[in-house]
DNA sequence: GCCGTTTTCGGCCCGACTGTTTTCAGTCG
């Protein structure tokens, strides 16, 4: 096992034993180990497993260093696998519902016998639930308007995730000789932040053996559908996929349409229908003369035509990317050739908001350092959180300075091509202070400020305090404007516009959270604001290595935004980054 | 389960908020 997989099986201990009621004390002891074990290099813990010295890696004593060895060597723990059979699988799910935490779980199985969601569901419908000592009537509706949200949430899925799949998806789909052309259309194509399901357009020479293999897929639970043009399967993880196979003449027709969005799709044929022409699934036609749009196309009358920039062209538009087609003005930009050119992946040069094991991250400061380098990236911020944020281990100020010292260091050893910026996630106190005092944000190349805690305050106080952190000299940019975290839990009331007005009056940076959980600020608002100003940074948010590939996703986002290389500022180059920077605390100083 | 110039047992352990048990337990970040 890796060290990053061990880490995760002591935290799943951690899990468990406090669902069977433990001591907490001993559950801590797990989750510290994990963080203990995570702040190791790996060459590091194997030779510490092979000279068997695990205990003297503070956090780590007898009981703890055995399981560790035993997971690297063996993969496999007795004591875990007993544990997750003695703790009834639906008790983990629990502890996903906002309010319910270990002790009233096990309340609720102990004198209930309630052991999964659909249980509780019901034991809150008939009023069980607030005869409980320790539950009440709110807590009960609390409950219940949780386990709605979750179903309704529950449909859909993270366009992250849901891309991961799909990818795999194309790629086989593409590898069959029948396939001529395969695609993955739908909200997933169009970069939406959840997707419900997946649609796969495909043309093919055959159509059996594409559904045949299209069925027979690793993970697919059930068949819903299977006809002579389309199949529907269910995965295990609720997630849904359709596929269509057409005849290749109208494949760009199929793409297109099932592409969507259905406002955009409207807007499209309305602009066609004034030319004379009909478009559908099937095809572009002459919209006059008899019959249904497939009987023109199927008998030769579409318009032929082999690429989505042909069939724009045929409508006398540009190309308009899927992420643009919301029918938010697309059809006029592209129209007046005023599209924009959107980012890229290839346009990132580096990121700030990152963490390492100095904080709650899982990789240290040169496992971070090495990865930029690998992604090509010219510099790599570090944002740990700050002091305030106890839960994720924030630091204080002289674990922070000794930290800008370390990254000062690596800088000048060279050891890496990627430049480490030194920053903070600066916790916004609940009456908008800073976690830090000026003397030591000051020492700083930049300064992310964010809200961690009091999530509850009124718009009117939330909304104060993060204006009074925007407007404080030292702060260079404002992460996860919203804290919200898709499908599981809205962001904190705030108002936004006057949030974005006094960012863009004090030159500070709105992040773009780059990662798939939270892509805050919603692309949405980009479009607006950066015409007027706002400079975006898209930051993965990495708590590991592995994270600072989330870039994807908040460039995604920043692209149904319409935001170009020029209004990011995490494109520009590492010497204009730094002049601006120096700049920035400059005007602070003075 | 870990730790120890109060060292083999007893302490570890932040602060705000909510709802309910009206003095505090449980949850959350």
């Amino acid at each position: 096992m890796t060290k990053n997989e061990i880490g995760d099986a002591l935290l799943e201990i951690a899990t468990l034993l406090e669902l069977k009621g433990e001591n907490p004390f001993k559950v801590r002891a797990y989750q510290a180990g994990a963080r203990a074990l995570s702040a190791i290099e790996t060459a590091e813990l194997e030779r510490l497993i092979a000279a068997g010295e695990l205990k003297s890696v503070k956090g780590i004593g007898d009981a703890l260093a055995q399981k560790i060895s035993m997971l690297h060597a063996e993969g496999r723990l007795a004591f875990l696998e007993n544990l997750r059979g003695s703790v009834a699988p639906g008790l983990v799910e629990l502890l996903q519902i906002p309010g319910l935490g270990p002790k009233k779980i096990r309340a609720l199985h102990d004198r209930l016998g309630i052991a999964d969601v659909a249980a509780l569901a019901a034991a809150c419908q008939d009023g069980r639930v607030a005869t409980l000592d320790g539950f009440g009537e709110k807590t009960q509706e609390k409950l219940l308007a949780g386990i709605r949200n979750r179903e309704a949430y529950g449909r859909r899925h993270l366009w992250w995730d849901a891309a991961e799949i799909a990818g795999r998806i194309v790629d086989g789909l593409r590898a069959l000789p029948a396939v001529r052309r395969a695609e993955a259309a739908g909200s997933l194509r169009r970069g939406l932040e959840t997707v419900g399901d997946l649609d796969f357009i495909v043309a093919a020479t055959e159509i059996a053996p594409v559904m045949d293999w299209f069925v027979a897929q690793p993970g697919v639970q059930e068949v819903t559908a299977r006809g002579d043009t389309k199949a529907s399967v269910r995965f295990s993880s609720g997630l849904q996929a359709d596929l269509r196979i057409v005849p290749e003449e109208q494949f760009v027709f199929a793409l297109h349409h099932f592409t969507g969005s259905k406002d955009h799709n409207v807007q499209v044929r309305q602009r066609a229908l004034a030319r004379g022409l009909s478009l559908s699934e099937w095809g572009l036609v002459p919209a006059e003369g008899e019959g249904t749009a497939k009987a023109k196309a199927d008998s030769g009358k579409s318009v032929r035509i082999e690429s989505e920039e042909g069939l724009f062209a045929a409508l006398q538009l540009r190309f308009i990317p899927p992420e643009l087609r919301e029918g938010r003005e697309e059809i006029e930009a592209a129209e007046a050739g005023e599209l924009p050119r959107l980012i890229e992946v290839g346009d990132v040069r580096g990121a700030f908001h990152n963490h390492t094991t100095a904080s709650d991250g899982r990789n240290t400061l040169a496992e971070m350092a090495a990865g930029a380098e690998a992604l090509g990236w010219e510099y790599l911020g570090i944002a740990d959180h700050s002091k305030a944020s106890f839960q994720a281990n924030g630091l204080d100020e002289a674990r922070l300075l000794r930290q800008v010292e370390e990254i000062r260091s690596l800088n000048a050893s060279g050891r890496y091509r990627t430049h480490l910026l030194a920053g903070t996630e600066c916790d916004i106190l609940a009456d908008g202070r800073l976690d830090f005092d000026d003397a030591v944000l000051a020492q700083l190349d930049y300064v992310v400020v964010s809200v961690h805690n009091a999530f509850a305050q009124d718009e009117a106080t939330m909304t104060d305090r993060i204006l009074r952190a925007v407007e404080h000299p030292c702060t260079t940019m404002l992460g996860h404007a919203t804290g919200r975290l898709l499908l599981r839990r809205e962001g904190y009331r705030v108002d936004l516009a006057r949030v974005i007005d006094a960012a863009i009056a004090h030159r500070v940076v709105i992040e773009l959270n780059a990662n798939p959980w939270r892509l805050d600020l919603d692309w949405r608002l980009w479009r607006r604001a950066a015409e007027r100003g706002l400079i975006c940074a898209i930051n993965p948010d990495a708590h590991d290595v592995e994270g600072l590939q989330h870039v994807r996703a908040g460039v995604n986002a920043a692209r149904k935004g319409w935001l170009t290389p020029a209004q990011v500022l995490t494109t520009w180059p590492r010497d204009r980054v730094l002049a601006w920077l120096r700049d920035r605390r400059r005007a602070a100083a003075g």
